[in-house]
Order: structure tokens, then C-alpha cells, then sequence
DNA sequence: CAGTGGTCTAGACCACTCT
DNA sequence: GAGTGGTCTAGACCACTGT
């Protein structure tokens, strides 16, 4: 039997199209290129435009696509490897590598919510680190790093924003970082982080929570969200093998059977 | 050329209106109710049908809403923590926990990006092991596990298609496991893909592909997809520190400065 | 300026679930 | 059958980018 059970499955237009136009841009379009503009494409699959965006939308969404404003819908690179580990982004990534660049840093007492998760009395000065994280000259990411006072107790007096971030870095590189875990999820980019990250408010995000732990206590906790659709988070134990670099091959190996 | 233009910044209605939602559902309702119809809201609020869902559609993706056909739109639940790392999912999640249930079995010729990634020949055969990723009775995940024939050699004659898939896993699980690396990334689920996970074509996934490496070699390459909006993945070190149910309250950690 | 994507409207019909 | 979310239409205007 072939694909033409018929019985239960009317396709939506738009998943229709979105297949159609991701053989497309696979086969015909090459990256960076622009393709035809949407009326054109409405018109052309004789849908309404509301009809082909929820098929854009989808491809946006996969990272296949990006639409800029008042210039067209591009052909997207495929996703960069962003590595997530202690190794690659370290304690700090002091500045050492230009992965991490410091935005500032503030001293205040904790939310309800953030001294529950350092297991810190709500009384107790948390150091909030803020960092975009670069690949190359890009901005794919940001962080918080939330650091309780008494973990870093030697921070030097005056300095600027960056310089208290920079030391707030040193001295957690200096603790013993006895493990870490982590959660990701999918998350949406509000307004200050979606200004951060270059992106419209709602774009969708991928959230990496990181505890550190050093002495028995939770050292620091990091709230990271990187851009989902020009981000593919790694985490290498920095093996033998190379994680192949499946890339837009993925959904090869993904329906592969 | 300064990036702190403030200018004006128009906010679009659905975004303010996802606000105001987010705020509504975090006071006014609790996990699982349902909140008033779309065209209830829509009037209420003063805008269309189509604007209103658009602030619903950010909610979903983040996970705080479920929309369900002919029933109704439901707060959702905080997302469930799913273990990602060798010490749950183990090499083979034997079947001795219930978290994974072998769907079925098959063994062919890899297609070109799947030979690449496994690092082997075209001409070598692959067990292709398809499994579910249950939390509970809920369907959290599917996986499709690409293990090369040659590194799975004894393999019984005659058992049905999950036999063979428990027999795949138990092999593997006596290779001894010299680490694997890992990348997520977001992407969508499609028509079978989607089936298994009872949700309709398109759904937001987090995808994991993790390779095995034993023996010097890339012994399995998994490709798991979750579901976005009721998951998040977790690696942990299982270390010392259980990673903080930050859950709805990440928002506000997030936001915190 | 013309052309692009982004937002928004006011309808319509369909598919599904429950009673 | 009544009520829900899912899809789709044919328009409109706005915000942005290039020339």
C-alpha cells in the first residue's frame, strides 16, 4: 500500500506546503538566498498569505528559514554547535576565549524564588552576572549567573559593572566545582532578552539551567537561554568521537528507517 | 548605531495580551482548569478571534497552556523533569523500569547520512530500534536508536520485531560504554513521529542525538525527540545537589535582577 | 519611494468531544 | 446538537529596509 490512505487524514494546507517548500529550499535555494516574497508565494499555491506564513512559521520554527523585515525570507545556515559543558564554557570563560562577553553586574538581595533554588536565606546578597554568549561576532545567547554573596566572599571594592562580573568569574574558578546538573527546556525570549539576543519578544528559546555545586552548597546557578533556531546545544563529554556534524541531516537520519 | 534606541516600542496586541494571560492563569487558575473559550476572550478582551490565539499560541510553547479540540484550553501542568543521561536512560532502559517501551525493530542498509554518522560502510546493515519514552502512562518521547550490525554480532534467529529490539539493547549493554556526546536542539515533530506522541503534526520537540562510543568506535547513534511543551530534559550528574524544581518558577529567576 | 515581512480584522467552515 | 479549538480566506494597515 502506498501514502494514499485517505480514510482519517485531511493534511492541513499549510503542512502541505511546508513540505513542499522544504524540498524546495532543500534542493533549489542555497543558504543565505532569498525566496520569493510571500504574496508571491500565496499567490503562486493559491493560498491565502495567512495561509502560507502558518507554513513559514513552521519552518522559522525548525530553523530552516529566517524572515527579516523589510528584506525578505532568507534560506537559514544550518544550526551552530554551541558547546555546553565545563570544559568549553568553563567556570567563568574568564575572557581567556571570547566566548562569554560580561554585560554588567548587580548586588542585590534575592526573589522568593531564587534564594529557594540557592538554598540561600532571603536575606543573603546574590551577585547577578549577566553574559551574552558570542560565536564570533553573533550573539546567541544569554545568562544570568546568580551567585550567592558568601560563595565569592573576596570581591575587591571599587570597580565597574564588568570589573565586579570579571571578579565574581575569578573567584568561582578559584572553588572546587564538585558537579553540576542541568535542565533544558523550550522558553520564549521576553522583552530585555529578546533585545539581548536581537530577536522580536516571543522568539522561541532554549532554557539551560545550571547548578554548581562546590563545598557542599549550591555556588552558583545559572539561567542561560540561547537562540532555538540558530542553536544546537553540545554536550561533549568531549569524547573520542566527534559528534558527527548531522546538522540538516538530521531530519535524514531522524525519518531514516 | 547605538543599539539603545528606545524610540517607541509599539507592543503588538498579542504580546500584551500574552501578558496579561500569563498573569491571569498564574493568579486566578489552577493546574488543569479551563479557562474561558477563545471567542469568549476575544470579545472580551476587544480584539479577533486570530489575535487572541496568537497570545495562545505563545503560551503553549512555553508550556503553561494545553489546547484541547473540542474540549477547551487547560492550564498546564509544570513540566514533568525527564532524566537524560547514561545512569536513567542507560544504554538500554532494559525494560527493567518502565520508562522506555520497545515499539519495534528493523534492520536495513543505512541511508547515506546515516552511514556517515555511524562512521560505517553503506553496504553494512543497521538495527534500527524504535522506542517510546513513557513517564507514567504518558507518552513523553520518542527515540529511534541506530545501532550498526557489527557491533550487536550475536543476535538470536527467530523473534518478533521487539524481541529483537530487547535483544539489540541487551548487546549493546554489555559493551562497555566509553562516553557519548550529546546535542539538543529544537525541531518539530512530524506525521509518524507525531502519532507517537498524540499530538498533531508540527508539535515543538527538543531533539537529542547522542552517540555511543565503545571499542573505539561510534557503537549507536540515538535520536530522541521530546515533547517540547510537557518536558524538560535533565542532566544530571545525578550529583550531589537535586536540581531545584525551578519549574513555573523559573520565570522568576529568569527575570530577576 | 517601492517592496518586504509583521500585525490585525471579521468573517467562514471544519473536526472533534461531550451530552 | 451544541460547543470547542483548528483551519482558511481576503482584505487592510503598519514598520522596516533598501534605493
Amino acid at each position: 500500500m502506498g501514502t494514499t490512505e485517505q480514510a482519517t487524514a485531511p493534511e492541513p494546507k499549510y503542512w502541505h506546503l511546508r513540505t513542499v517548500l522544504l524540498r524546495a529550499i532543500d534542493s533549489e535555494f542555497a543558504t543565505g538566498q532569498v525566496i520569493p516574497n510571500e504574496r508571491e508565494l500565496a499567490s503562486r499555491f493559491g493560498v491565502a498569505r495567512a495561509t502560507l506564513r502558518q507554513a513559514l512559521d513552521q519552518l522559522e520554527l525548525e530553523g530552516r528559514l529566517v524572515r527579516r523585515r523589510g528584506i525578505g525570507t532568507l534560506v537559514a545556515a544550518p544550526r551552530t554547535a554551541v558547546p555546553v559543558s565545563p570544559a568549553e564554557e568553563g567556570w567563568p570563560g574568564t575572557g581567556r576565549d571570547a566566548a562569554w562577553r560580561i554585560v554588567d553586574c548587580v548586588t542585590a538581595p534575592p526573589s522568593a524564588a531564587l534564594a529557594r533554588a540557592l538554598a540561600i536565606p532571603a536575606s543573603e546578597q546574590v551577585h547577578t552576572v549577566r553574559r551574552l554568549r558570542m560565536t564570533g561576532s553573533q550573539v546567541v545567547g544569554t545568562e544570568a549567573l546568580h551567585v550567592p554573596d558568601s560563595a565569592v566572599p573576596h570581591l575587591p571594592g571599587f570597580v565597574g559593572d564588568t570589573g565586579r562580573g570579571r571578579s565574581v568569574l575569578r573567584q568561582l574558578q578559584r572553588l572546587e566545582l564538585a558537579g553540576e546538573s542541568r535542565a533544558v527546556e523550550l522558553g520564549v525570549a521576553e522583552a530585555e532578552e529578546a533585545r539581548l539576543l536581537e530577536r522580536p519578544p516571543g522568539t522561541p528559546v532554549l532554557v539551560v539551567t545550571t547548578q554548581y555545586a562546590a563545598q557542599g552548597r549550591i555556588a552558583a546557578l545559572a539561567v542561560s537561554t540561547y537562540r532555538a533556531d540558530t542553536c544546537r546545544l553540545t554536550f561533549g563529554q568531549t569524547g573520542l568521537v566527534e559528534v558527527a556534524p548531522v546538522g540538516a541531516g538530521l531530519a535524514e537520519v531522524r525519518t531514516a528507517s
